[in-house]
RNA sequence: GGGCGAUUAGCUCAGUUGGCUAGAGCGUUCGGAUCACACCCGAAAGGUCGGGGGUUCAAGUCCCUUAUCGCCCACCA
């Protein structure tokens, strides 16, 4: 017997020879050359700083089942892998490793030698992720595993780069960012999180200072210069008399007080004030603006300026210090007012690690805390300090260091976002791009929209270094000078050189888009650079900047390569919800801007509509994927986001070696629903490792999967001649049960297409649980037993079996793949053609992998077929039921007799009478229209045909039964006639309903009367 | 504070444009070692769809409101 398949499915014995099968049949690689319609799916790297958890699992499941799907619809399908290097998470881990093993630091061993390091750490922990994805079942195209920072990826960002830049879309500027004083580097808004800080909220006085003599301050010198304008045009005229007290500060003499009070939670900051902002319709405060405090400890003069947008004059003292170089807010402050009447200065007093700098004069090299203590003490000692009162407030936190992030001027590189943002919005709004399920275009729009720039560089050593050059000049004029001479030796079109000013300082920047195209003789141009003094920008990108390029990047771009031309733009993206900013906005932004013939941008969001409207069919080839679905955010038991942060993630292959890989896909796959995140409580088993219950769903469908197949294939076997010698079947041949069962199967495909197009994943398995599980195996399988030992029969039952399950094998193979695959190989061995001709074609594949996407005829689906066959269900169902309500032995044979409501009834449940007899263990005494009840005996019904059953002694339990459904029918009696006594139902509902409710209602009385 | 989502059986979740006596799996109860499968088979119990309004002939489904939970964004000196 070929089945020497043991009797419950071993997914370790089989997994691993399956996947080494298509690795060695080079099923994953796809050639650009092939014929068939491009699909490409690029994966979400992840992270190399983590193994992979579920999260992961269930994107990557995903996106294999479109992939597979996709091969066996003969496209030509290839999935790109990789790894994304993860600069600040990777460098954080091996420096942490680093202090632990031999309690050095990166500057103990240098920038080359750290990078060596983290790179012998990404080749361990990289080839553990890829292994994981094979455990998966990933049918990725290993060959094209890419790395964001390989040569490839490194060509690509430094093209970009410089492209960037030569459009003046990437420039330097001072700008605060979130400053990590510990790692001292600046890190982005989502790698902070924040703590509750129980603190205090210090209110300390300011005196105000009558007239501007003495001032020295820059401010107040430009001010003057300008004119001594009034500083706000619409202060109210003799303000101060207001009908709010002031509760603070009120001076002796007249209604003015002599000082304000501010309010802060970080005193030390005040060394760094440059005004204190009022709101200008404060009657309290606004006769101030335009004077001048007198700042304490620093004796700075500084501006008291009207901001209504900082200030919420209910809050607080209604006065804001504002500190420009060390608070976000008062940031804006500052750019709110760069060039007007009231600008003000900005004064940074903190070093990069965090100690005070010169600025803060006597506190100079303080640690901010110790700084902070002090100048609460000076302050008390000089009577300014008005309060201390209790304050809980949210400290930023980097997530990497743990240690509070400090917002802190520097110099950095952005990317200009509006002109690259305004397209990216456009083909999302056109729905070039679109989102699955569609509310998540939203949160991609409302955050590409605001269009802030975007901070580019990082501190750091691991990532790609940016490819500029600069050098510092006396003059703007020798600085341009050196542009114009450079720009002479500079042939190559792949170079630029840009002026910059900074604080009265001038540089010449020069960007290498390609540092090859050199002078031959001279060697590398940045070696001529470095010779002439130029230095490398010492920064590495943020990793998104790599990652923004993935689609093309991964593909070869900036070369033209096969790849790109086929696979570009890509079919569509699977991934988590909350990178849609962070990643989809900025891929579908620098596809358009590298992919696009002319590098285009559009300053206005009427300049991109107009362009995507005048010239979709050109723009649709420079999106980087046509699709965005999103997974689920998978959960831990307690409802919260598995992450690796988090240290709740859960590895999948501890899931796969409790349960099967399949049994994992199978079960992530029906939670892959729209709108609910999946909640996966897990248990440690006693070696530590995790598995879940969860997945036994999925394991419990394989084993069946697994058995039905035994069962086929053993049948198959025996009935292998008749197989061999096979005529053509006609339609008219089959069985009820063969037809309907082979109109479910076209149905089900058609479902699962449907559901598979519109990524509604959690459809595509339970489609093909019901049509498998339920309709297979629970019904087919049981009616064909006998037929099947009886040669005649099996002449027409064994090749419908055969179909059938060659059919489930391939619509099922996307999402369980080795076991779809290990059965595929036992039915090769039995049968070779499980063709129908003319209903079901199943060309013939020696691995299913490559097998083609079931296609049965549609013309079997047979709404009537199916109409048939479930009364004869319900009518096996209804004897099932009475003898279980009567505790009847199960191999006890009773004694039906079936009254038909009409002929076509009669007929149906006349030719499957073998069938009702077998599956409801009885012996059908008569079948016919109007058949005369038998004494004595129990009556049940299934569609509208009265079912009699002898010999059932239970006189309590049919009391019982009787009564309930008695109870049932009154109910449903009541509900129907509400229904009908409703004029308004009769006139305004659609006549088919009304119609309907008549005769279910005709019906229930009538089932009533008979009870 | 703004946005999005969730709330349906003990648990985890489905429920397509409003039109069923609201479904599934697990769990529970009852019966079963039947020769594919006890990771199984047959059957049953279990829900006024978070609360309150409204629209409609008809609401789990649409609108308003409210409560609770989750996520994203912005964050109060």
């Amino acid at each position: 017997m070929s089945t020497e398949l043991p009797k419950t499915y071993e997914p370790a014995s089989v997994e691993a020879t399956a996947y080494q099968t298509w690795l060695d049949a080079k099923a994953f690689h796809a050639d650009p050359a092939d014929p068939g319609e491009s699909f490409c799916i690029v994966i979400p790297p992840p992270n190399v700083t983590g193994a992979l958890h579920l999260g992961h699992a269930i994107n990557n499941t995903l996106q294999d089942i479109l992939v597979r799907k996709a091969r066996m619809d003969g496209h030509n399908a290839v999935w790109i892998p990789g790894i994304d290097h993860a600069g600040i998470a990777t460098q954080a881990v091996v420096e942490k490793q680093l202090k632990e093993i031999e309690n050095k630091t990166r500057h103990d061993i240098g920038r080359e030698a750290l990078v060596q390091r983290i790179w012998e750490w990404k080749q361990q922990y990289g080839d553990r992720i890829l292994s994981q994805l094979q455990r998966l079942g990933c049918s990725c195209d290993w060959d094209r595993t890419r790395f964001t920072l390989d040569d490839m990826c490194a060509r690509a960002v430094r093209e970009t780069f410089f492209k960037l830049f030569k459009d003046g879309l990437i420039f330097r500027g001072k700008r605060l960012v979130n400053w990590d004083t510990h790692l001292q580097t600046s890190i982005s808004d989502d790698e902070i999180y924040y703590e509750n800080v129980k603190t205090f909220l210090w209110h300390i006085k300011y005196p105000i200072v009558e007239g501007t003599e003495g001032k020295s301050d820059e401010a107040t010198k430009r001010r003057s210069d300008e004119g001594g304008r009034t500083p706000s045009p619409t202060l109210p005229q003799g303000g101060g008399s207001g009908s709010i007290p002031s509760p603070l500060g009120v001076g002796e003499g007249g209604g003015r007080p002599d000082h304000l009070v501010v309010a802060t939670t970080r005193p030390e900051t005040m060394l760094g004030d440059t005004a204190v902002a009022v709101n200008s319709a404060d009657p309290r405060w606004n006769w101030a603006i335009g004077k001048f405090v007198k700042l304490p400890l620093t004796n700075r003069l500084i501006p008291i300026i009207a901001d209504d947008i900082l200030v919420d004059p209910k809050f607080g003292t209604g006065c804001v210090k504002v500190t420009p170089a060390h608070d976000p807010n008062d940031y804006a402050v500052w750019q709110r007012h760069q060039g007007k009447a009231d600008q003000i200065d900005l004064i940074n007093i903190l070093n990069s690690d965090g100690t005070l700098n010169e600025n803060a004069g006597t506190y100079k090299g303080m640690r901010r805390d110790l700084g902070r203590k002090k100048v609460v003490e000076d302050l008390t000692h000089q009577g300014l300090l008005v309060k201390e009162e209790p304050y809980e407030t949210q400290v930023g936190h980097s997530d990497r260091s743990k240690t509070a992030i400090e917002p802190y001027l520097s110099d950095q590189w952005f990317v200009h976002m509006a002109p690259l943002a305004e397209p990216a919005l456009e083909v999302v709004r056109q729905g070039l791009v679109k989102f699955h399920p569609e509310r998540h275009a939203q949160q991609y729009l409302a955050w590409l929209g605001e269009k802030r720039d975007w901070p580019i560089s990082r501190q750091l050593w691991w990532g790609h270094r940016i490819p500029i050059w600069s050098k510092e000049f006396g003059t703007r004029a020798e600085a341009t000078t050196i542009m114009q001479e450079m720009s002479k030796s500079f042939e190559c079109e792949n170079n630029a050189a840009r002026l910059h000013e900074s604080d009265g300082r001038y540089f010449v920047l020069v960007c290498l888009g390609d540092d090859t195209c050199g002078d031959l003789v001279t060697g590398k141009i940045s070696t001529i650079l470095e010779r002439d003094g130029f230095i490398q920008d010492p920064d590495v990108l943020d990793t998104w900047f790599s990652s923004a390029l993935w689609p093309h990047s991964t593909l070869g771009w900036p070369e033209k390569t096969p790849d790109l031309a086929k696979w570009n733009p890509t079919t569509v993206l699977i991934t988590a919800r909350d990178i849609i900013t962070l990643w989809v906005a900025r891929m579908v932004m620098m596809n358009l801007y590298n992919m696009g013939e002319n590098r285009w941008t559009s300053q206005t969001a009427e300049e991109a509509k107009t362009k995507i409207s005048d010239r979709k069919s050109e723009i649709i080839r420079h999106i980087p994927f046509a699709h965005v679905a999103i997974n689920p955010t998978i959960l831990d038991g307690k409802g919260e986001r598995m992450s690796k942060s988090k240290g709740n993630g859960v590895d999948p292959v501890e899931i796969i070696d409790t349960h099967g890989a399949d049994a994992l896909r199978f079960t992530l796959t029906t939670m892959a629903t729209e709108t609910q995140d999946v909640r996966l409580p897990v248990k440690k088993l006693p070696d530590g490792r995790n598995t879940s219950d969860k997945f036994d769903f999925g394991r419990n469908f394989c084993n069946k999967l697994w058995n039905a197949s035994r069962f086929a294939l053993a049948n198959l076997e025996s009935a292998c001649p008749l197989l061999n010698q096979q005529s053509t079947i006609n339609l008219a041949d089959l069985s009820l049960a063969d037809r309907w069962l082979l109109s479910r199967l076209a149905r089900t495909v058609a479902e699962a297409n449907a559901a598979l197009a519109s990524f509604r994943f959690d459809h595509y398995a339970h489609v093909c649980y019901e049509f498998f599980w339920r309709d297979f195996c629970d019904w087919y399988v049981e009616i064909v037993k006998p037929t099947l030992k009886d040669p005649r029969q099996a002449a027409i039952t064994a090749p419908v079996l055969a179909a059938a399950l060659d059919q489930s094998l391939r619509l099922m193979h996307p999402v369980i793949p080795f076991i779809t695959e290990t059965i595929w190989w036992k039915l090769n061995d039995v049968v070779t053609d499980r063709s129908l001709p003319g209903l079901v074609n199943a060309p013939a594949a020696k691995l299913l992998i490559k097998a083609a996407w079931p296609t049965p005829s549609a013309s079997l689906i047979d709404d009537r077929v199916e109409k048939d066959f479930t009364l004869l269900q319900e009518t096996i169902v209804a004897i099932r039921n009475v003898r279980n309500e009567h505790k009847v032995d199960l191999k006890r044979v009773v004694q039906v007799t079936i009254a038909a409501i009409d002929e076509p009834s009669a007929k149906i449940l006349l030719a499957n009478q073998q069938t009702i007899a077998l599956l409801a263990t009885c012996e059908l005494q008569a079948v016919k229209v109007a058949a005369p009840a038998p004494a004595d005996a129990v009556r049940t019904s299934a569609g509208n045909c009265d079912i009699f059953i002898a010999g059932m002694i239970d006189a309590d339990a049919e009391k019982q039964r009787v009564a309930k459904r008695g109870e049932d029918l009154a109910k449903l009696i009541a509900t129907l006639e509400g229904r009908l006594g409703n004029a308004g139902y009769i006139a305004k509902a659609p006549p088919h309903l009304v119609e309907q409710t008549q005769k279910q209602l005709a019906d229930a009385k009538a089932e009533l009367a008979k009870l």
